[in-house]
DNA sequence: TGTCAAAACGAACGTTCGTGCTATATTAGG
DNA sequence: CCTAATATAGCACGAACGTTCGTTTTGACA
């Protein structure tokens, strides 16, 4: 774990050693573009050291040397996944209003997240779990930390919306979360597997009229209108 | 897909050349035995020839004649995982009566199936089409498919639901089905990752809402009563 | 009991993996 | 200009991968 400090250490860094040669660090931000795009698509072990040097046409030892082993590869290409995620979902989110706004914002980014492929494989941070999840380890620990957050995130909103009077006491913080994460993933997995973009519609319905149902009558101008879709509305066509 | 056929044919077989050596059949089924276990856990590209071997304490080579290659090994495991899946959850489910009582048990049944740890890294198939849903080839079409048979089987019950007047006509099968199945498989995601137990209540919880909200006075009877969990039931120890 | 195909084996192939060691450009401060 | 630090390259390693080959064991039937 301290390796993976010093390795997401960033921000305000001592000048005097470190950024000396500003251009290392510029290689390695750009290893970990092209890093976070593969792993998306082929995995985080399918991420290969081979691969990622000559997709950046530089040798394997010359890339091998800005991380000290292929976990801290590993860690370091989940921390720049989680710099993106932050910037394109949790960022544009947080410009709506604090409460029912937000938390169905946060819905709403999510799936355009996924459709507008950020990352090449769909939501980076699925992808990771399901890899991880049978291997104990610091990467598997870093990134069930993330989803961690990111399910508190969507709680806490769900506690702000109801101390703002949006939604309903009765209804569970935790629990909440729990279905409106179910839903953006299972919009995500039928994406990547199927090709299926109807999902999306179908997540979305489904987001709005489990938040629809616990709204008050306060909340419930904060929502869109039912029965149409922002991004591609489907029609007809529910045959079996 | 024809590979795949000759692999699944079991039941009556021509005994004449085929099965006067059963034992190759036997080792065969062994071998896919472990290796649904090993997959589960590890991947279908985890599930490496000289592990599957050392743990049958077979050689390789042995092993592998089994298979013409190691994609051929992963398909015969993906048939294998589905012949246990419609054995633990298919089979079990379908001893209710059509309707929405096939419909409650098919999602009750299914989330058993995670819970008792059926493949010990959780949902075979989750975690298959999480794993090849980037890479194009026999195995990930065959994934796709039998993914889709399961959604099918759900959006078909309930039309079969509806057609014994115990869910309302208003409601939309394939609508109700991807939301049925992101439940569960949002169970077995934080069940995988962070071991939450909860999640499992949780997901119940959330279809049985789900389930009542479109059921008509006819089919109410035929779900568990709110409020009580089947299983086990969470008592307190919400904590975080 | 001898035959013969199925089944399992052991050894090696060529490749790729992650990871070290050493050398060479590049550059900033003295 | 020299020097020291940094960044990248070159090369080689041991292990593991999937796969092939030729051989040996095995067991049912003539």
């Amino acid at each position: 774990m301290t390796a993976v400090n010093e390795a997401v250490q960033e921000g305000g860094g001592r000048p005097s050693a470190r950024a000396r040669r500003a251009h290392g660090e510029r290689t390695r931000q750009a290893i970990l573009e092209a890093a976070v795009d593969i792993a998306s698509e082929e995995g985080l072990e399918g991420l290969t050291i081979g691969r990622l040097a000559s997709e950046l046409s530089m040798s394997k030892s010359g890339l091998f040397a800005h991380f000290g082993s292929k976990e801290e590869l590993q860690l370091a290409t989940v921390e720049a996944a989680r710099a993106v995620f932050v910037r394109e979902v949790v960022g544009p989110a947080f410009e709506a209003e604090e409460g029912l706004a937000r938390l169905w914002s946060l819905c709403d980014v999510w799936l355009a997240y996924v459709r507008r492929e950020v990352f090449r494989g769909g939501c980076f941070f699925a992808a990771a779990a399901a890899e991880f999840d049978g291997r104990p380890g610091a990467v598997r620990d870093r990134v069930a930390e993330i989803m961690k957050e990111w399910l508190a995130l969507l709680r806490r909103s769900v506690s702000e919306a109801q101390a703002a009077g949006q939604l309903g006491r009765e209804a569970d913080p935790a629990q909440l979360a729990f279905e409106l994460n179910a839903l953006e993933m299972g919009a995500n997995w039928a994406f990547q597997l199927h090709g299926d973009r109807q999902a999306f519609a179908r997540a979305r319905l489904g987001v709005l009229e489990r938040l629809r149902r616990v709204a008050t009558p306060d909340g419930l101008p904060l929502l869109p209108a039912p029965g149409r879709a922002k991004g591609r509305a489907p029609r007809g066509g529910s045959k079996t």
